[in-house]
DNA sequence: TAAACTACTCAAGTTACTTGATTATCAAGC
DNA sequence: GCTTGATAATCAAGTAACTTGAGTAGTTTA
């Protein structure tokens, strides 16, 4: 796996490309949030990124944790440094006392819209790259792979 | 950033689909290189990456540090593993005595090709799947959004 | 209602980095 | 020809983001 500074000169190849243009990327997000005002980590995303608009108000830690294939415990710990920093709430789940009920706080969900912008943007620089009919073939591609793995 | 393991159920992001793309087949290429005998992990690539058939046969280990967007010290320590699984080799280098310089042993180059296997199947994978015109159009729209980085 | 399983948490260990400091060597200026 | 400042590598200590192991409280099952 390539790092994110190899500078490809060469044709380099498919992999590497992915891997660069997701680092280029990806790094964009988290500073895209991070300029919004919240202090946030590229790590939290795998939090902030099960609770989308769409997704349940409230998960357990345990779902949060194989949704985000980590360890209950690095869970745990991410909770912890969210829960510190504003961004959710724990709450005792009432129909299993062993459970506790994540949710986000009103700025968690502040975060969470920063994060759909910074997002939102990034897309619509890519339709400028690419065209929006480039984007669209790129998501389609991409589409195809995921389904083969 | 996503984890290797955000199951994406609803359309993703472009760029969380890239990051699953690179996570899939990245981890292939280790899977690959390893499955022929060689003891590898995904870090070595920033070591191996710099040492493509078509590059200088020895490279200064600062050099291969920041080709890699890492500290010496980081590097230092990866070319120790390195070296002590057989893989490369560090000499004096007669025009600078502060510097050493790296290269592959038989072995090292072994590993290389089988590297270049992997990837080399990979992309007939990904051609199989996309078409070959599939996959040249994505490698163009990657190397539009990296230009663009 | 005892046995087995699950949710969470505490603790310790690992990996892959980082920054800071030290030594050896080189390159420039005077 | 020597000091002054940069550079190559390395030693050491610290940090981030995990892991596995162990323990407790609560739930489900036979």
């Amino acid at each position: 796996m390539a790092s994110s500074h190899d500078q490809g000169k060469p044709p380099a190849n498919t992999i590497a490309m992915l891997g660069q243009a997701y680092s280029l990327l990806g790094f964009r997000i988290v500073e895209g949030v991070v300029g919004s005002g919240h202090p946030i980590k590229a790590r939290y995303s795998a939090v902030f990124g099960q609770f989308d608009p769409g997704s349940a108000p409230t998960r357990r830690a345990t779902e949060l944790a194989r949704g985000a294939g980590m360890s209950p415990q690095a869970m745990g710990e991410l909770l912890d440094e969210m829960e510190e920093l504003g961004y959710l709430r724990r709450d005792g789940d009432p129909s299993d006392r062993r459970a506790k009920l994540i949710s986000m706080t009103t700025l968690g969900t502040h975060a969470l819209r920063a994060g759909g912008q910074a997002i939102g943007s990034l897309e619509a620089e890519i339709a400028r790259t690419l065209g929006d009919d480039g984007r669209a073939e790129l998501r389609r591609l991409l589409e195809l792979l995921l389904a083969e793995g």
